[in-house]
DNA sequence: CATGAATGAGCCTTCATTCAT
DNA sequence: AATGAATGAAGGCTCATTCAT
């Protein structure tokens, strides 16, 4: 997973930057370039090296959780029903972005620091894009829904969750979100 | 506006935090009492004698807007149909939280500074409560909705305008998120 | 106690920064004149006018102590027996100084703020000599011992007193200290 | 004298805002990092990087004068007269605390920044308790001294020769308080 | 006389980034 | 490549003192 041409050493560097730094995302601690190399216990200047901004850092942490989903999404494009195979997606993605913290910050910032985050961003934005188009055509989803409005919606469901309180049960929270915003609020 | 016992200079220096305040916010600056006495051409003790905490003074900054949700939520409760009633309260609620950027963060935080603060999100809260009540009641909403949900669904719903590039629109994009919420992406 | 020529009300004034200042000594917290005007509830400017400084203030709250120890001085002086008058006096001192914590700061001191104080300062001080002058006399202290010893020697002891921890056992350990002085530690 | 895995540059380092400490300590002016590191013309954050707090730095500057008085402390074990042991610790304790502004500060404060004063008031302070025991097994001091007493009378007699004082004479001062803590201000 | 708002110097501390070793 | 010491701007906050009201 660190990119190819890198000594031993140095790829194991880079894991435990990545690892370190996985673990401080997930006790909601920001990060920060010094902190991460005392605890990988190594010089600052290494951390540096391999991760010139915490931006980049947070998108080498965040890469794995938006590979999974770029693979989910080839497999929704596989599926027959328009209207399941985007659910499916979104759902996936909703409960992607709840879980890693990483995900959310990433998806929603305008400007990528690695280009592997740029591609995947425009991987899952053209699946988005084609499964939204599929379920228009079948009349599944309201028509004045744009794909520029996928990603924003799905960053709203989870900063929704997240903003309700109990930690315990945010994925459970984040899909009936979803699932609200999928059928409606209201009944009809 | 300021607190009452204060004497006239003392008023027209909480007045000018406030407004030197309210412009950061809106150019999406974050709250720093050195930095807002410097533009206010004031003492950083005078600042911090008004205001403890960028909390407080954000949340000076938020309190007519909370005040005039307030109000509109209480025009809401005496509306007959109950249907009506909730989506009108949430379009006016989504509508001040995009337009006014001290607004989603007060609400969202789980503390507050001023007691003023907490008084009326309790308002808020129990006026939201309900019209929801109302509504479910009516059988117009779907019946998973439970009051602590509002909060966090209109929090995203802003968030994901916000998150949505242009600027100039966030308006209407949020009414149009919201009318997506209330309605559903999906047809029936 | 307050100085003669004052109006009622300001007496009323003065005796309420004193008496706030004596408990804040008490408890052991450092003199800020404006804490005292908030817990006194007066303006700043008020105590300010009775008070230029925070020493000022100090050696107000110490007088009624300085005064009784220099009566106590002036009983001493008249007693018969040289070496018992000065014992008794220096315990006497070494009570005060542990038991009011205004006192040790006020007596080292080197400078007065009142001249009440450097008034009181003298008296003790001539006292002292006069004590002093009288044991030597009769042959009963040590001949290298000077006037200008003995007030050092009884802060260092309300010192010693105060940095052994037991704050409780403060009084006691300060007058066994002083025999201790007083015969040596040495037995010969 | 710089803690042992330290590079040469910082050793320099360390040593200059010890060396800089000093003066200061020795000019009576209260150490503020900041200002040290303007003195030695550093970065603050060196100096913080070094020492975290002024406690820490200014036990820095007191461990030579700590430890030089510990192996004094040695050397009295080694005596086989008790009564001159103890005394030959006490002086040059005295002498020390006078000597050295750091000493006294530190030798007073409850508890401790570097774990190597700890160590080394452990060690005074069981070399103490060990002379003590002695000189009252062969009935030479009082029965009613404790080791505990020890620290605060030396304590308060360095405190007693700089209340008044001719800085000059402070280390004969202090000599001559403690020969008089020692024989007694009265003659039996 | 009393009030208390205003002042702003001054201290503390953190952290992103560079660069000598 | 790796190290980690050094940097210093930046921000936070307090408090003694003044002075308009």
């Amino acid at each position: 997973m660190p990119p190819a041409p890198l000594r031993k050493d140095a790829a194991r560097n880079w894991e435990r930057i990545v690892a370190v730094a996985r673990d401080l995302v997930d006790e909601g601690t920001p990060l920060q370039l010094n902190d991460i190399a005392r605890r990988a216990r190594m010089g600052v200047g290494t951390v540096y090296r391999h991760f010139p901004t915490a931006e980049a850092l947070l998108e080498a942490v965040a890469t794995p959780s938006l590979e999974a989903l770029a693979a989910h999404g080839e497999q929704a494009l596989a599926d027959d029903d328009p209207g399941r195979a985007l659910a499916d997606f979104l759902t996936r993605t909703i409960e992607a972005q709840v879980t890693d913290a990483a995900l959310s910050t990433v998806t929603a910032a305008p400007t990528d620091a690695l280009p592997r985050t740029t591609e995947l961003k425009r991987t899952l934005s053209s699946v988005g894009r084609e499964l939204l188009r599929r379920a228009r055509d079948a009349e599944v989803v309201r028509p004045d829904l744009t794909p520029e409005d996928l990603v924003p919606l799905m960053c709203g469901i989870a900063y929704a969750a997240n903003v309700h309180g109990a930690p315990a049960a945010r994925v459970e929270t984040a899909r009936r979100y979803l699932t609200a915003l999928l059928e409606g609020l209201y009944i009809r």
